[in-house]
DNA sequence: GCTATCTAATTGCATATGCAAATAGCAAGC
DNA sequence: GCTTGCTATTTGCATATGCAATTAGATAGC
């Protein structure tokens, strides 16, 4: 194995050189081969490793930067490029750093937290099978000492076993699985409900008050990584986004 | 003038030719001088009258491809595509198509209707001055028969006069605005709030229960062509969307 | 040590060329 | 009329080539 990246870049013979080329580089990255700040082989490395023309590589290679997965430079050279922080409208965000662009400060605090295998209406609001192992948490994120958003959280121990002796006190749980995990794919979903007593206590709201309750799931190559609650008071918040009549603006 | 728009490309020497090419033809698409539907000249047409190398009109032309602006097919040629009906998660879509797309029969009725300067409270709620026309509509659309969406919309006469003259009887606003009118910009904001008690009314649903409302305003080239307040049942509706680290999947 | 300069690595862009693949429209044959 | 096949048009892909722009790192000079 050279020192290098470079044998890790496999074609698979389907469809076009550029593209194959172009998912050859993505899987790695994707897959955590190479993770964010690697270097990249230069064109002329991957010309001759694979047998195509320059040009062929640099086609491919152009269109992985424009997706966002690698930068380049020139003279410099290409690099595995950190995935963006926050995406057009919803995302995966860092509650810290969304309090903190408000310009309030932030804390958190963990209300509960039991590991092993879910309660029965735990693995109900989720959508888990029993018998898998699973951290569940309750988190409140305040913001300048107010609540801000709470969270209930369950972390996948088959897929992240690390999670098991985080005691999650320097971060919240979200800000370590983003640190700490890989992901590939998330779903989300948005809807308002009502606030329940003890949603309302924790929020500091009035009972039955409406709320935006942001659901997501994640998972790394199919495997669950973490599915999470965020419950808003609806009044205090809203989410924007812009776009153009044939994708983002 | 030849009988097809090649006079109209036009670069602005700006940056690389490829993409003088593609801002060049997007544009068109943009301002609504190609409309869906309008063959764009093949790549050799292009190439002659442009002086660039094919290759180049050829990368041009399959960016705005995979932009989704334009359709290509061998042999048959390069079209300009109807912008997609829905995007991601949330966009312009038709309620209509929404409604059917759940197996449930489809109406609508217009509750009120006003054209001419806009009331104090209208303004206020739509960020509006005062001295533009508009016709401001109350419409509650319906799934079988059910409450299924209340809508409150503006639209800006200066930007569309057609509308003073349409009655929306055949089909609700948002849809005959996405046939008669242009949009380039769009900007959503999503929040959750109590029903007041007309909203309830209308929604068949409780006082104070929370519904999802989503606040939709649009622009074409700066000039604001509709704003719309949609408010859906809280318990009813999801907005459900998909991604990976990188972008849409 | 510090700075200015040079060199070479690397990406960016454009061209010219050739062939492959798809297919619209026409022609030929039945 | 219907089908079958041909042909020319148009896009898709890959290569080879050359030069431009950027700049990291080495070198030379002070």
């Amino acid at each position: 194995m050279s020192d290098s990246g470079l044998d890790a870049v496999k074609l698979d013979g389907a469809g076009p050189v550029y593209d194959q080329i172009r998912r050859a580089i993505r899987d790695l990255v994707l897959n955590g081969t190479w993770t964010p700040g690697t270097s990249v082989p230069p064109e002329h490395a991957l010309m001759e490793r694979l047998g195509a023309s320059r040009m062929t590589v640099h086609r491919a290679l152009v269109q992985l930067a424009r997706e966002g997965l690698i930068t380049r430079r020139r003279r410099s050279g290409t690099v595995v490029a950190s995935p963006p922080a926050s995406h057009a409208m919803l995302d995966i965000l860092s509650i810290p750093d969304e309090v903190r662009q408000l310009g309030q400060d932030y804390a958190f605090e963990i209300l509960s937290r039991r590991d092993g295998k879910p309660a029965a209406e735990v693995a109900a609001l989720f959508e888990l099978k029993r018998s898998e192992p699973i951290v569940h948490l309750v988190t409140r994120h305040l913001s300048s000492g107010q609540p801000h958003v709470l969270e209930e959280r369950v972390i996948h121990l088959a897929t992240v076993p690390a999670a098991a002796d985080e005691p999650f006190e320097t971060m919240p749980a979200g800000d370590w699985l983003l640190q700490h995990s890989l992901w590939s794919q998330a779903e989300h979903a948005l809807s308002a409900v009502a606030a329940g007593a003890r949603e309302a206590e924790l929020l500091a709201i009035g009972r039955g008050e409406p709320c935006l309750l942001v659901e997501r799931r994640t998972w790394n190559q199919s495997a669950p990584v973490t599915a999470v609650r965020l419950l808003y008071p609806g009044g205090r918040h809203r989410f924007v986004g812009r776009f153009g009549p044939y994708g983002q603006v």
